[in-house]
DNA sequence: GATGAATGAGCTTTCATTCAT
DNA sequence: GATGAATGAAAGCTCATTCAT
């Protein structure tokens, strides 16, 4: 019953209790009593405590890549992908704060600690940069000898280690637009063709 | 005794547990056999499970961070600064595995859901980068716009996310050297001054 | 109505689910599935777990009765009817491996935990053998020192600890019929009169 | 640490509660408090609740077969031997009433739904009797188409179902001596050599 | 200082039972 | 009558921490 309503209800009352007290300090009822559901009515959608997270993942994720290509798809300048990428990526961190929370402390130790799990969603939005550069580089604007391997990595982790300062202080001391244009600023020149 | 012997054989164990299993799957007694030493001898020389954590962190970035300044400091050249920390940072990743295992997950997870703990050492470490640009703006290699908070965070950000292609895959398709050198050619590119 | 069709359903699930796993590892859900019904089904026709398990009881044994009443009546001379008791037993038992698995394991332990319940149906069986016993008294064959109050259950209990050997291992060393004679025999013979 | 006092005392516990309740509703808070120490501490000694039933077995019957041993070695007529059996049997069942209630209801059970566990054990208590027999045939007191198979279960199953009576009932009708001797000379004359 | 047996609070998960449809 | 989603009490087990030795 994928698309029962209390499926939706338990996810999104889970990234609201992972968020405030992370996935090992969350306890099934705090879920529970935030969904305003049984506890035992938790167990009817997912097999444990790690399959919600796990599904969260994949279902959040699968949505943000959706919204990200849809941005991305409107321009034709790499340059240009690279600005709406981060500024995309930061507004998400903005309005979904505690989605971003959980994804951000979650989603490594699940992929360290979770051997058999392979977290291919994530993967997928990471891409999205590399592509990017592939792009560019078909174009000539970028750089060829760039190794978008490491870039989309470089480009992602900058963003990444930005949104945990909005995340942990509550007073961004830059402002969102500023930000995304700065990062992608210093990756662009990093990576023009000369 | 800070510099107990057994102290620091806790500390050790500590970061090869939690480095294997993660902090919260760690068990003292899994800690104590790794130092072999009793369960109990733990409580004499540190608080709590998380207070090893938190004396860990401390004890082992300050290490580093005496290390990287110390090779920061034959350089003058802030382009050349930035490779070295690069490369440092890259290095010490691979040859402590097991530690870089541990800052990478633990850190995080202790800044957001330990309020009381403001990480300071980390922020040391983050800080060098900054004091970097700083430097080649003063000696105008970089430009002057180029925001030395958002600089410091891009860049330790990319380092990090590359490190966990280290931590998490076994076989690195891009050589330390290589990697090190491309990021940083990225960001020293980004903001020189033209 | 106590001959509706799901109520037998529902016994003859309880039956097989009770002999795989045991009355306590037995979930309402399984015998709902093996009868083809719904969970809440099973509680439109007994109260409770327990209370499946008692009218099988019940049910099942009264029908055994009936058998072994009629299969002695056609007799008049207690040896034989002794040895027809013990045969029909057993072989009550190999047909109906399930029911009297069930009625071995579980049987007792409802006697003993649920003080309220007298197992009248049970008791009737067994006072067979007394009622043959007490023939064979009246007409000599049998001393009238003999106790039939403990032939009956030292009868019984032989044939039911034998019975264990065909429910739990798999391949029976003696026959049926040479088991139930061999142990009728031993049995006459220890109280015929010389 | 096997010869621990609190092996034996948690072993003692769980006979009383096992007897009362039984296994499936014993609580592992109820042993641990009839024994005097914390629930955790059971789990020092015991892997889990299942762990302690068999433990209670082996132990238990260990003790029980040395004693019979003893009992029988005094005699060389076999047809005493079996009596003595059958009175030391039923002594134990009233010395002993919760052990052999535990032992009456549980061992059973284990055997079938613990697939993994060979009860030698009660096995090796009940091939004295067989051991009685092959004695009483080579002396030729006993008839040599007797199967001492067949009739070391029929002799322990009347004595087992005799038990029953003293153990659900509290009120025996008869004495144990009486009937140890009823029993065992029912089944003496039933294998007697005439 | 060192030990490790003992503690007991705490949490995930199960499942008999209910009840709105 | 029939359904099966929802409930929530209940318990086995773990493990950080303590403390008598």
């Amino acid at each position: 019953m994928r698309t029962s309503d209390k499926h939706n209800k338990i996810i999104q009352a889970a990234i609201k209790v992972f968020a405030r007290t992370g996935f090992f300090n969350a306890r099934i009822s705090d879920i529970a009593k935030e969904a305003q559901v049984a506890d035992g009515t938790i167990y009817l959608y997912f097999n444990n405590k790690y399959d919600i997270l796990l599904s969260l993942f994949e279902e959040e994720i699968s949505k943000i890549i959706v919204q990200v290509k849809q941005a991305i798809e409107k321009e034709t300048d790499p340059r240009k992908m690279l600005t709406i990428f981060a500024l995309h990526h930061l507004k998400m961190v903005e309005k979904n704060q505690e989605l971003a929370e959980v994804l951000q402390m979650e989603l490594r130790q699940s992929n360290k600690f979770m051997k058999e799990y392979r977290n291919t969603k994530f993967i997928e939005y990471v891409d999205i940069i590399s592509y990017i550069i592939h792009k560019g580089q078909e174009s000539g604007v970028f750089r060829k000898d760039a190794q978008p391997g490491i870039f989309k990595r470089s480009f992602f982790g900058a963003l990444d280690e930005m949104s945990r300062l909005w995340i942990l202080t509550t007073d961004p001391h830059y402002s969102i637009d500023e930000t995304a244009r700065h990062i992608s600023d210093i990756f662009i020149e990093g990576i023009l063709k000369r």
